[in-house]
DNA sequence: GTGCTTGACGAAATCGATTTCTTGCACTTT
DNA sequence: AAAGTGCAAGAAATCGATTTCGTCAAGCAC
């Protein structure tokens, strides 16, 4: 790897001038040529480290997702991806495992490596943002949002959940219940909210334990899905907050040897159907790679020096496929 | 961020004593106490910038996929992930989406930030890895192989193969079609071989066109299938060469109105199902995971200075499911 | 012609660590 | 007691860029 000295010796100029040509700076045509052709002919590329070192800060940004082989969160990786290539960023891809102490360690790597900005979807409410805060460098937080006062994107979770419901309300389904993630994450709070809106306003019936709290994931969806199955007066149709825990529920209707086309089911998400599935899947698709992207042009638009006031852009998701009537 | 510099004033200790502290030199338990004391008052971490331009090199593995919505490669990355998370490295995702620019794009940027090593499922056999190998940073190729002189872990494709068609055979099916992948690409090639070495030993019956070349995508399995489907005499199974193409032939037997029970499919990969396939599918079980685990292995090794011969290996695949019998 | 502005460009400082050199002190060894 | 040995720890060099500062010359106004 030849060295800007290196350079600077063979075009015969000072090192400082040839930062200065490939910064844009005011340098003579003939010099220009020196040392571009000195450049070419030595394969430099300036260093990244000395040059970030210098500058304290990156052309990388950091994309924090609490699990990487969720396909909701693949698709919004390529969002912000896509988007970040075309500003000439590089995006590092790190999984916490929705566990705050890697999510913490993340965010220390990416202060400590000078990365340009951070964009991540928060494990708990008590992500700490201090030492990516006080260096300054920008944060939009995607799909959940934080108590610090960063940007966001998120979802019109609430409107979600109200057309999750209401399609199957509108499919005839009359006792409809709802597995929703871990209490306190406010993205599924705000799902089971649209939920609880409709089946109090539909007047559908709802009994003690039609509300299912379980983890994000597949095992989640499936025991929660058991849990419903076995009460006395067992609902006749779900809303899952999630795609995982979909996949969970539909697995423990088919255990239970219930024909998928007699119970309704309203997912938060897509999933990852090979054929089209049941007619009574109803299916919300969220914008995800939409989303990624979004966030990713607003910290592009902060590292760039935007110091507008915070924003949070919502996004609305759409019913990807209206059920059947019964 | 606090500095070693400060570290060091409010220690009253030279910046020198702070970084033996940090890096395990010869420093008196008196003034270790002291410089740890300051460190901690102050907060303190070690700029990774400064010190990887020193010591030109960091604690940060590149792995290059060429698709990271497959699950497949999902997978692959976890298995990286866990592993150098063990030995306390960081992991940056690429996606080359099988662009040979994109992916020496990466590749650049993986030389220049001074990365560790690299792990790469390379996007042809035109990968250049002239910049990172002279550089002297292992590289260890993954699932796919390179002309370079790496280590490489793979999966055996051809017995992957033989043994999805094997099952085949024995489930009584006799004209088995193939979809391979892109020509050219070893790890395609050699499944394919394997489905040849078995289809000509058992002597089933083989047409012209019953070998279809697709892209790796569902889109590519699909047309492949429907060009299947059209021959005058069509296969009664087909073994796809990857998950997604199995995904896209599945699809077009599905449009085609044939019970999937009727027909036979062979997958080399595992397929997102949500609820137990079709007990005519087999799946063989690729270890991604592992594959992936065992890559980082190999590359913190020679990161770690080992300088044994290059090294191939070579991880079995095993049939998920076996199929009942016609 | 003197003084002032302007632009190109080199010298040197800087970013924050690590590492090599060097020094100084305590302790052996003959 | 002089010389040799070992070790802790400070001073200074180093990694490779960017950036500030200063110089010098050309261009222009008076």
């Amino acid at each position: 790897m030849a060295t800007i000295y290196e350079v600077a010796a063979l075009a015969g100029v000072s090192p400082a001038t040839v930062s200065r040509v490939f910064n844009g700076n005011t340098v003579s045509e003939e010099k220009q040529r020196l040392v571009r052709d000195a450049a070419q002919q030595l394969g430099f590329t300036p260093n990244k480290t000395a040059r970030r070192l210098r500058k304290q800060s990156s052309e990388v940004i950091c994309l924090l997702v609490p699990d990487i082989e969720n396909p909701f969160f693949t698709a919004l990786a390529r969002g912000v991806e896509d988007r970040a290539q075309e500003s000439g960023f590089s995006v590092v891809l790190c999984n916490t495992d929705d566990d705050p102490a890697k999510e913490l360690r993340y965010l220390q790597i990416a202060a400590s490596e000078h990365m340009a900005g951070v964009i991540l979807s928060p494990a708990s409410d008590e992500v700490d943002l201090g030492a990516i805060a006080s260096l300054g460098r920008p944060v939009v937080a995607v799909d959940r949002t934080t108590p610090y006062p960063v940007d966001a994107v998120k979802i019109d979770n609430r409107a979600a959940g109200i057309a999750a419901t209401t399609a199957l309300v509108d499919a005839g389904f009359r006792r409809i219940a709802c597995i929703a993630g871990p209490a306190g994450i406010e993205e599924t709070e705000d799902r089971y909210l649209g939920w609880k809106q409709v089946v109090t306003a539909r007047k559908t019936l709802v009994r003690d334990g039609f509300l299912q709290h379980a983890n994000f994931r597949v095992d989640g969806g499936r025991a929660a899905m058991k849990a419903l199955l076995e009460l006395i007066q067992p609902p006749d149709a779900v809303v899952t907050t999630n795609n995982l825990m979909a996949i969970g529920a539909l697995q423990a209707l088919h255990e239970s040897g219930i024909d998928p086309e007699d119970f309704g089911v309203a997912v938060l998400g897509e999933l990852p159907y090979l054929l089209p599935p049941p007619s009574s899947v109803v299916q919300v698709r969220l914008p995800a790679r939409h989303l990624g992207r979004t966030a990713a042009s607003m910290l592009l638009e902060r590292i760039g020096g935007d110091t507008q006031p915070l924003r949070t852009v919502v996004l609305r998701a759409e019913i990807a496929r209206p059920p059947l009537s019964l």
